[in-house]
DNA sequence: TGTACATCAGTGAACGCGCGTTCACTGATGTAC
DNA sequence: TGTACATCAGTGAACGCGCGTTCACTGATGTAC
């Protein structure tokens, strides 16, 4: 008999298949609807239709998957960033704006990815790969911090460093404050995206790096 | 007989005396020790010495004592930002910085109520009363904003909301991702207060807000 | 001052539940010859 | 091509645990007279 599970995995007979690959799903899914302590062992093995015994032949336990979610999360998140930063294309300013706008996005469609990053508290020394996949993706915003900060005539300049930190403050911030659907959330009148880019905005003109867009208003 | 509890109540026989406050202190401590959702009535009853019925005499459920323990988090953090605010004596730019400085010394100092505040993803809806202190707290920020863009010279004035909403944010971002002691925190080559600090420095700069002291770097 | 009574706060036993984890096991798969 | 065997992935039953919640109850407190 073979028949399809509910995260579209085939499962052939006795053996799974793909496992691994089923069970990281799952927790993704469970993690996005309840938080990232409303999820288990035991239930992502029953989501996944396989015994609550089975997961520990892939993962020593619920940490390691919760890491191993994580470790995914900061690769897709570094890509994403990335994407947005195009190397600074047409030129720096426009670029760190659209870095903003692509990290709320990420944090708002990828929400159970970001909680598994930043809200589960996983020890990053027990999970050496998944330190390097946030390291990774640090280093994306720390590479667009250097050519912002290169472009700042004053002296001295800023470090690159603060910059890149700030950054990913401001969007951590209004990311959790208001970027997701929550019970908890205070209504905003105006969109986290707006926000932040007239944040983003006048921190870039207390730089001295001015945009020749308007400014917010 | 009589003894005192592990809260520092006095319990004279039967009747603890004064089993609410010793609850909300006792989830005070277990969130402190394991976060918002490492907290449960039966441990916090068991910790005041009470059998775990006793707490429904007090709270309808775990939902609504996370709920207390919020509000008067909230009540305590407005107190601690408009101490610190002070009017914005001797000057607003100064009083500013003293307000971020305030915040995250409430996050890392109070973190038990800080999370139960803004970690524990409690419904506004159903607490109206948290809802108001969360209100009340805000409204401290929103005043400050108000005095700050009121010293703005260029027109158009930035909305005061949205000043008291980039504070409130980058604030927070900096408190989540570097505030706390934490096993999932990433190591960094300044104090969050410093961070923070050159963060506001530069906004307010943005914002031609100038301050004599010197700029960042 | 004393007594009867109402009210209230906490008891302790019980319920069902889901979790994490272990164990000896067995069905499936692949490989050597 | 077929068979024997080793390896591996998943089973299912069992364990102890802590949780949230309910219930009839009882000890303590306060108040009316």
């Amino acid at each position: 008999m073979s028949w399809t599970g509910q995260g579209g995995f085939e499962r052939r007979g006795y053996h799974h298949g793909n496992l691994r690959e089923a069970l990281v799903e799952a927790a993704l899914q469970l993690i996005g609807e309840r938080g990232p302590f409303g999820f288990g062992f035991v239930e992502a093995a029953r989501q996944v239709g396989v015994s609550a015994a089975a997961p520990y032949r892939h993962f020593r336990d619920r940490a390691e998957l919760m890491a191993e979610v994580a470790s995914r999360g900061f690769a897709r998140f570094a890509a994403a960033l990335e994407a947005a930063w195009d190397e600074g294309r047409p030129e720096p300013v426009a670029a760190f704006d659209r870095v903003g706008r692509a990290y709320l996005a990420f944090a708002r469609e990828e929400s159970a990815y970001y909680a598994a990053m930043f809200e589960a508290r996983i020890g990053r020394d027990p999970f050496p790969e998944l330190q390097a996949a946030g390291d990774r993706a640090f280093a994306v915003l720390r590479g667009l911090a250097e050519r912002l900060a290169a472009a700042v005539k004053a002296q001295p300049k800023p470090p690159a460093l603060m910059i890149a930190l700030h950054l990913w403050s401001m969007a951590h911030g209004i990311a959790s404050l208001f970027g997701r659907a929550d019970v908890s959330r205070r209504p905003l009148p105006m969109s986290a995206e707006d926000l932040l880019e007239a944040s983003l905005l006048i921190y870039l003109q207390g730089l001295g790096l001015r945009d020749e867009r308007a400014a917010p208003g």
